[in-house]
DNA sequence: CTGAGGGCTGTTTTT
DNA sequence: CAGCCCTCAG
């Protein structure tokens, strides 16, 4: 019909005019599926279907927003509900909790929270844990639960060994959940399952509200999933999957395989629609992905073809050690970024997570600004998980793992022992530990200094009740204030700034989460399209700590290199991808290179990663590899002979990025022998290693060792004027040292206004201690909009001094920066419009 | 009851 | 080489 139709394929034109019944897309990666996906949505509202009528889902909160993103831009805000299996679950028990023996203002443990509470009823039960340990325990009833069994069920199900040790503790932890007022994540999916499948009314219900529904990945769906997504379409048989059983990549997750290979079975009239034109990468790029895919025997075939060009070779490279690898890369990075490609083209994968730390120290080394996803998670952070312990013992007085978790934090001389007391008096007379707070007086083990203490807590308790319904940010400054949590920590100690610079952080998240739902409650009442009970700011702002992880904070509007394990990058696309350590016992990982299944699903997280790349594509291996501590010979992934040479360069690099003779010889001569060990360490390799003294690195990275090793090699290939700009990192190490405490010089406050040549290395080079910018001070005082920030602008906090803003987002009073202080290491992030900072004169 | 220190462990991917 | 747990001494 209209213009939008216009530029899609056939096969996808196919998929986007499909109204009514199941749907089945197979789609390729880089198939266009999102658009397809956004596009029909479209053409179901063109066509008179209320978007309230629609339900997106989603395996990923990244996933999500995208959609909704593209979905609204067509459609406008709507009413449509895009959302992940596990908020669209919470949401929904929110309303259905009593059905569940639940009540609404229920907790979600998270990972953390979970391992803790199943420690604590192995522990009640006193189950030894020698015989099977706690994550075998954790990872049993994770299954049940994925597959919908019940603890009374588990028995007849389960065929493992310690099956009955795991089904007396599921029991009681069930038990113990329920007593807590509280959910795991496994509890999300399966909770609503059971909902649906028990209450046919509700169940109906449900399925005429979302009579159009849509799964994202549905390869990558567990039984519970499937279970909820069949159930609402019984009534409306309108669902649309859409997937590729090649990027499964979660089946250590309980993630069903056959809940896609199945489909066409489980809904006769579905409608078969492939989409395998790519329309991302180079033919080159594809045709590696696809002979690697091809190994795979559990599959379905499936012909990729491209028309894009043929572009360069895929390069598979070798570099003697993890830290050559790393720099290389970053050298890489910085001659394709010289020659214009801007750094948001590029991304480096990795298996483990582990494996970004000496990634990040080359980035630092060539100055190369990125985004790691996937760090250390924010909301799991010591101080932070104490914090939200308050929060969720305020919203949910029967939190039991919160309870244990504040009651002596900070310490306030309640101690094990109480605590335990506290727990058996409550256990004994079937109330919660929050309650026998109130009745310490009853309890004759508890006396003296501890008793006086439980009260005092008491007492502080009763009036953070009272805020349950107040903004959160509001609440977090009584629990600061009547905690005195700050005066824990000992502002001289570092380490310690962190976390005061990280609660910070956490009352600005709690402001903006306010923010959000005084929004969202007024789009709420003005089109009275309230979708479920009315939930406290307290409450939404829980459920995002528990649901949201740093992750998908990922920006794409900042120009950053972006860092992060092949499972993210799921769903993504980048000019340049490099894919790191392509290595036996990483990938394949160690643990799953026994088992066919587990092999098949690694290689498809390597077609995962290789498809994600659009023009130029770099796999990578190190000789040796420092891991656990340990230096060991890296030896080849099995996956690597699997590839077609024809498309492959190959490539030996040694240290500092000069390259190596190289060349297919070398390398083919090293994949004859590449069943041993050995067979790394022959040819050219141990020139390489008399340049440099790599035995002395420690890749946990003082710069200096860097210098040092980099800058004297005369092979460098590199720009040494690097060195005269170090990053941000170094000034502040090293300046101080200079000119300890100088005044301030009146020019060099003037200095970082200019606008250097060559953006890339100037960065802070003309900064360097905050005395030095004091000049600033003689400056009128005057109001910066928000919309005056922007990236790379430096700007100075009063407790922090100067820092960089890496990366920025959002417009008015919602813009927030993330900044880099020069002497406080770590990412601040802040909501300018209400933030100390102010704009210190300089622009990288 | 607290804090420090030593020994132990276990180390994939994520909602 | 962490981070965690437990033990031990104040």
């Amino acid at each position: 019909m209209d213009e939008r139709l216009k530029d899609l394929t056939d096969a996808q034109r196919d998929a986007v005019l499909h109204v009514e019944g199941p749907l089945l897309v197979l789609a390729g990666p880089g198939s266009g599926k999102t658009r397809v996906v956004t596009h029909r949505i479209s053409h179901l509202v063109d066509v008179g279907v209320s978007p309230r009528n629609i339900l997106a889902l989603t395996f990923t909160n990244k996933a999500a927003d995208e959609m909704r993103i593209r979905a609204e831009q067509l459609v406008g805000r709507s009413g449509l509900q895009v959302s992940t299996f596990h908020r669209f679950c919470a949401r929904l028990l929110r309303g259905y909790a009593p059905q569940l023996g639940l009540e609404s203002n229920y907790s979600i443990h998270d990972a953390a929270d979970t391992d803790r509470a199943i420690k604590r009823v192995v522990k009640r039960l006193r189950v030894p844990t020698d015989i099977c340990s706690l994550e075998r325990i954790h990872k049993g009833i994770s299954w049940a639960k994925n597959n919908l069994i019940e603890p009374d069920n588990f028995a007849a199900t389960s065929k493992i060994a310690v099956a009955d040790i795991v089904e007396k503790v599921y029991k009681a932890y069930q038990s113990y959940m329920r007593e807590s007022n509280a959910v795991d994540f496994d509890d999300l999916l399966m909770h609503v399952a059971l909902l649906l499948r028990d209450n046919p009314e509700i169940r109906a219900d449900l399925d005429a509200r979302y009579k159009f529904i849509l799964v994202d990945e549905y390869q990558d769906t567990n039984l519970a999933q499937y279970a909820i997504v069949r159930a609402l379409s019984v009534d409306y048989p309108n669902l649309s999957v859409t997937g590729d059983p090649d990027q499964a990549i979660y089946g250590w997750r309980g993630a069903n395989l056959n809940n896609i290979l199945d489909f066409e079975t489980d809904y006769p009239d579905v409608k078969v629609v492939r989409l395998e034109r790519n329309y991302r990468s180079t033919q080159r790029i594809l045709s590696v992905a696809s002979t690697l895919i091809a190994h795979n025997i559990r599959r379905k075939k499936k012909s990729l073809y491209s028309e894009n060009e043929q572009g360069p070779p895929v390069r598979l490279v070798t570099y003697p050690t993890q830290l050559d690898e790393a720099m290389g890369i970053g050298e890489r990075i910085t001659e394709l970024h010289r020659a214009g490609r801007p750094y948001r083209d590029f991304a480096v994968f990795f298996r483990v997570g582990a494996l970004s730390r000496t990634l990040e120290v080359a980035m630092r080394h060539y100055g190369i600004p990125y985004q790691l996803v996937s760090g250390v998670e924010f909301y799991k952070r010591k101080e932070i998980k104490d914090i939200l312990a308050y929060l969720q013992a305020i919203a949910n007085p029967r939190n039991e793992e919160a309870m244990r978790r504040i009651i002596n934090t900070p310490t306030r001389g309640i101690g094990g022992k109480s605590v335990e007391r506290l727990a058996d008096h409550a256990i004994g007379r079937g109330m919660s530990m929050r309650e026998t707070l109130e009745h310490v007086d009853e309890i004759p083990a508890i006396k003296g200094k501890s008793a006086k203490s439980v009260v005092q807590f008491a007492e502080t308790m009763r009036k953070l009740d009272g805020l349950a319904d107040q903004p959160v940010e509001e609440i977090l400054g009584h629990i600061l204030t009547l905690t005195k949590f700050r005066e824990q920590f000992d502002e001289e100690l570092e380490e310690d700034q962190q976390r005061l610079a990280n609660i910070e952080e956490l009352l600005t998240a709690a402001r903006q989460s306010d923010e959000r739902a005084a929004e969202v409650e007024e789009v709420a009442r003005e089109s009275g399209t309230a979708t479920g009970p009315w939930i406290s700011p307290l409450e939404s702002f829980l459920e995002e700590a528990s649901l949201v992880n740093e992750t998908d904070d990922w920006e794409t509007e900042v120009d950053r290199v972006t860092l992060m394990t092949l499972h993210a990058s799921k769903g993504l696309e980048f000019p340049v991808v490099f894919i790191m350590a392509v290595e036996e016992g990483l990938l394949p990982h160690e643990r799953s290179k026994d088992d066919e299944k587990q092999l098949e699903e690694e290689r498809r997280l390597l077609f995962v990663g290789i498809t994600r790349a659009q023009e130029d594509l770099q796999l990578s291996i190190a000789s040796y590899r420092d891991f656990r501590g340990r230096r060991r010979m890296a030896v080849p992934s099995t996956f690597l002979n699997e590839l077609p040479r024809e498309d492959l360069e190959m490539l030996y690099l040694g240290s500092t990025g000069s390259f190596g003779t190289s060349t297919l010889e070398g390398f083919g001569s090293r994949r004859q022998g590449m069943s041993g060990d050995a067979s790394l360490t022959g040819g050219d390799f141990d020139a390489h290693y008399e340049t440099t003294d790599y035995d002395h690195v420690d890749t946990d990275a003082d710069e200096e060792v860097f210098e040092h090793t980099y800058d004297d090699d005369p092979d460098a290939s590199f720009d040494p004027a690097m060195f005269d700009t170090p990053p941000p990192d170094d000034v502040a190490d090293e300046e101080p040292i200079d000119e300890p405490t100088v005044e301030p010089e009146p020019e060099l406050a003037a200095k970082p206004k200019k606008k250097s040549r060559s953006p890339k290395k100037n960065g802070l080079a003309g900064l360097t201690t905050a005395a030095e910018l004091g000049g600033d001070e003689a400056k009128p005082k005057k109001k910066f909009k928000p919309d005056d920030y922007h990236q790379g602008m430096i700007v100075r906090h009063p407790d922090f001094g100067l820092g960089r803003i890496v990366a920025i987002s959002g417009s008015g009073k919602r813009r927030t920066a993330t900044v880099n202080f020069i002497e406080y290491p770590g990412e601040r992030r802040y909501v300018l419009f209400a933030s100390p900072l102010e704009p210190a004169g300089g622009v990288e």
